[in-house]
RNA sequence: GGGCGCUUAGCGCAGCGGUAGCGCAGCAGCUUUACACGCUGUUGGUCGGGGGUUCAAAUCCCUCAGCGCCCACCA
């Protein structure tokens, strides 16, 4: 038993058995394993990513998670790997790029160059994560790490997209999308973020064609009117009733266009005449198509304008183009008012620019198994934790849209469509000389929502697949619900006829202590791996855990990093304090030897058991956290450390290793019941303490890992060591009682180094291995029984539980006067309780319809503040007198 | 415009029908032989407002208010 150090030090301890692991292959998952098995796989992050303090909560609760399954015998797989996130990546290397001055826009490599130089940079710079993911602890199997562009993905994206162009699922089509000016390419509805923001709202005039007079239309970007090809007005409108049928002169453009009627037009809004921009609005080209409008295109991809706009706009960017629009109208006296007005604008959560509604051929999918999908969390098949996500789920579903999955990237996997002529042709290799292929490339998201079974190696049925999946649990944000979570559902019934996993659960949000998002702009940030490096990733992992209720948001302060690095601490030193008697790990506990304590303290750690599984099942870290916490340092450090002093001082060996052995039982299961949260202090510890000598496993290193995980203790176990319920209640009346003198000696104000010399006043002596303790804990060199006692004036006294009168003789230290008010303030306390209890039994319905038991303990409650009350009273005589 | 969540001690939360609890912080005192990353004691709350159901409500129902998310083609 090596002498330990007196502060943890998680440095020299992490890493080193980081590395253990690692080489003993713990984390690698066996499908050939008779065990049950347990999967989750993990969400990919960017390859571009570096580790946030949402990864950090993330992938402690799947490691609390899949270390817990080693250890209740389940066979663990928790798949690794990176997304190749196509537009963030290509963004991030384009800049790399620009920056070394290696180019200034992607064409003037070409495509196949380009690519070459993001493969470079991503082996290079890539998973730099991961990395950061192993300083946390993650107990992956990195025998399978996976990349969603390795090769064999690859194709299986491609193989799937094959598979449901043949089923008639994806289609390509002209069609409004939302499209990206910045990155220049079409994304999904889910990645445009709609922004509440102070516009302005222009009304202008465009006079009637051939008559007199003007209507007025009213926009929020004036911008389009360039191309308006209609001015529409809902067709019951009768304050336009006159007009119908006839044109408008489009200001700037000189041109003829006609006045429509749509059912679209909302006449109570603005005034109730809306332009009509078929190439650049949603709606507006809805209209066109029903009134076989053309549709002008004003603004270019790239956010200019175009040269149909007009030799003055052509070549502005949109938003020079709008104020130019303005004026000019202004400058003909167009303009009638400009209103300030609060609209929501579509931008981009990849570039952060506003997107553009643009008219293009995209390649669009109709979602495969959606009912089944919608069913299997409607019945519980799959489980939402929180459970009301499956609303929010049931809502997207039931309007679910079909899915732009085309990108005008060049970092993804490619549209597996060739062409030739007017042929085309949907598969993965090429048709042969003469075909061309889709210059396209696939959403990420279409990737990802393969990653369950395509990161085990479908569409072989290997025997990883076999066996883990269906998955067991994902951990994952609820704002990617719509991106990957459902999509995986979907592509799960669609590919494996099986769920995907049965467990979903949603993390919250981390903010920081005023709520507010945490964001680089706003250097809230702070890098986990910094704090590992200060606090221990155990610390980290803790503090967050602690701070992290299910289905909330996570309000992060470094205090709670502090507070877990505390907490290591503490058990650090507690299982130092083993260490410091001799003995090594004792074997047997001795049912004849044991105390109160030893029986109290093995309960407790029962209750403990108990309260972690409850905890686990309904998947409420943070409870299972607070209960650990709780149950070591409230109750093991703070009770039963300190009261086992005295048996530790006794001169009886057999005593002394009896106290020792509870210890290493507690010691042994407590260790195990943290190792999930704190996986490196504790491995640590438990060789400290040679307790894997005890429970080495199959594994081959002598790990914590496959320690197995504490059960609660059984009717067999309490029977043979005499744990009954009633050693609870004593022990708490003692700790009130010692609770009472240490108050007695704050208030009195006696150092704590100062021993007390108690006086017992009763017929009966307290046993003397009880009364050694109560010494030990309130500090006191003796308790003298006397049969008569005659105490000073204001002698304080306390009752204890056992009956009979302890007085603390200390005269003469004490302000009277301040002791005669907290008397009176406890007493008029008191006096409120019984008034309470009283007016509730004296209603004479409650004795009526009260179930007996509560009647029991409402009379229990009342005669318990009485003796209470009659106590504080003769105290306060005692003073008056 | 719909939907969801939150509101309990200064702060962060638990409790979800029978005495309002925990952790931080605060205050007072301690080099007590595991730990000052510590020990001991202790002050704070009419459980957002109003109404109802019940013998009994922080807890169930209704209503109002504030905060925060998500969804939705009103220019």
């Amino acid at each position: 038993m090596a002498e330990i150090p007196k502060a943890y030090a998680p440095q020299t301890v992490e890493d080193k058995w980081y590395q253990f692991w690692l080489d003993h292959g713990c984390f690698t998952a066996n499908p050939q394993s008779s065990k049950p098995a347990y999967s989750i796989v993990i969400p990919p992050p960017n390859v571009t990513g570096v580790l946030t303090l949402g990864h950090v909560l993330n992938n402690t609760i799947q490691d609390i998670l899949a270390r817990r399954a080693r250890m209740t015998g389940h066979e663990v797989l928790w798949l690794p790997g990176t997304d190749h996130a196509g537009i963030a990546t290509q963004t991030v290397v384009e800049k790399a790029l620009k920056k070394q001055g290696l180019m200034k826009h992607r064409e003037d490599l070409g495509r196949d160059k380009f690519i070459e130089k993001v493969w470079e940079w991503k082996e290079k710079h890539g998973g730099i994560i991961i990395q950061q993911l192993k300083k946390l602890g993650a107990s992956c199997d990195w025998t399978r790490e996976r990349f969603t562009l390795d090769t064999d993905y690859s194709r299986c994206v491609q193989q799937v997209f094959v598979d449901l162009y043949a089923k008639g699922f994806i289609y390509r089509g002209k069609r409004m999308v939302n499209w990206d000016p910045a990155a220049r390419t079409a994304l999904s509805d889910e990645e445009v973020d709609m922004v509440e923001q102070q516009g302005h709202l222009w009304h202008f005039k465009y006079p009637i064609a051939g008559g007199e007079g003007y209507i007025v239309v009213a926009t929020t970007r004036p911008e389009t009117m360039l191309g308006d090809e209609a001015v529409a007005v809902h067709p019951n409108d009768p304050r336009y009733e006159n007009l119908r049928g006839k044109s408008v002169l489009l200001p700037l453009r000189d041109k003829t266009i006609p006045i429509i009627t749509d059912e679209l037009v909302d006449p109570k809004f603005g005034t109730g005449c809306v332009k009509v921009t078929p190439a650049h609005d949603p709606a507006d080209y809805e209209m066109a198509l029903r009134h076989k409008l053309p549709l002008t295109v004003v603004i270019a991809p790239d956010g200019t304008m175009t040269e149909i706009a007009g030799a003055e706009f052509f070549g502005l960017d949109r938003s020079e183009a709008r104020k130019l629009v303005v004026d000019k109208m202004e400058a003909l006296g167009l303009v009638l008012k400009i209103e300030k007005y609060a609209n929501r604008v579509g931008y981009s959560q990849r570039s952060g620019v506003p997107i553009e509604p643009y008219l293009s051929e995209q390649w669009f999918l109709r979602y495969p198994s959606v009912e089944k999908s919608t069913k299997a969390v409607e019945t519980g098949e799959i489980r939402f934790h929180p459970e009301r996500w499956s609303k929010t789920y049931a809502h997207w579903m039931a309007g679910i849209k079909d899915w732009c999955i085309s990108r005008q990237l060049w970092w993804g996997h490619r549209v597996p469509v060739w062409y030739r002529q007017k042929e085309v042709r949907c598969q993965i290799e090429s048709p042969g000389e003469g075909w061309t292929q889709d210059p396209d490339v696939l959403d990420t998201w279409f990737s990802s929502w393969l990653w369950p079974f395509a990161t085990m190696g479908w569409p072989e049925k290997t025997e990883t697949l076999q066996k883990f999946y269906p998955t067991t649990d994902l951990v994952t944000g609820p704002d990617i619900i719509f991106f990957w979570v459902a999509r995986m559902i979907m592509a799960g019934y669609e590919y494996m006829g099986e769920p995907a996993f049965r467990n979903v659960y949603f993390t919250g949000i981390i903010r920081d202590k005023q709520g507010r998002k945490m964001s680089k702009s706003l250097g809230n940030s702070p890098d986990p791996l910094e704090l590992i490096a200060k606090y221990g990733a155990d610390a980290l992992r803790f503090g967050v855990m602690r701070s992290a209720p299910l289905g909330q948001d996570v309000l992060y302060d470094e205090q709670q990093v502090e507070l877990g690095r505390n907490f290591c601490n503490k058990l650090w030193n507690a299982c130092r304090f083993r260490q410091m008697h001799p003995g090594e790990v004792q074997g047997e506990i001795n049912p004849v030897l044991l105390t109160n304590d030893d029986k109290w303290i093995l309960l407790r750690l029962d209750t403990a058991i108990r309260e972690m599984d409850v905890a686990f099942a309904e998947y409420k870290f943070s409870d299972a956290a607070a209960t650990l916490y709780r149950f070591f340092w409230s109750e093991y450090c703070d009770w039963y450390i300190e009261s086992s002093k005295a048996s530790l001082q006794s001169t009886e060996e057999a005593r002394k290793a009896n106290t020792l052995a509870v210890m290493d039982f507690v010691l042994s299961h407590a260790l195990r019941l943290f190792h999930p949260f704190i996986p490196f202090i504790t491995e640590e510890l438990w060789h400290d303490m040679g307790f894997f000598e005890e429970m080495p496993s199959e594994q081959g290193g002598k790990t914590i890992l496959f320690a197995p995980w504490p059960k609660p203790l059984d009717d067999n176990f309490k029977d043979h060591y005499g744990l009954a319920q009633e050693v609870i209640q004593e022990m708490f009346s003692r700790q009130k009682l010692v609770i009472e003198i240490r108050n007695i000696r704050a208030k009195f104000r006696i150092p704590a180094n100062k021993k007390l010399n108690l006086v017992y006043h009763s017929p009966f002596d307290i046993p003397s291995d009880e009364k050694a303790v109560i010494q030990l804990l309130v500090g006191a060199d003796s308790i003298t029984h006397r049969f008569e006692y005659q105490p000073s004036k204001g002698e304080p006294v306390v009752y204890p539980g056992f009956g009979g009168k302890l007085y603390i003789p200390v005269v003469g230290l004490f302000d009277v006067d301040e002791e005669k008010a907290r008397l009176t303030k406890e007493l008029q306390k008191t006096d409120d309780e019984i008034k309470k209890v009283q007016t509730k039994l004296g209603n004479p319905d409650f004795a009526k319809k009260v179930p007996p038991q509560v009647l029991q303990e409402h009379e229990q409650r009342l005669a318990d503040w009485q003796s209470k009350r009659a106590q504080l009273q003769s105290s306060l005589d005692a003073l008056t007198s």
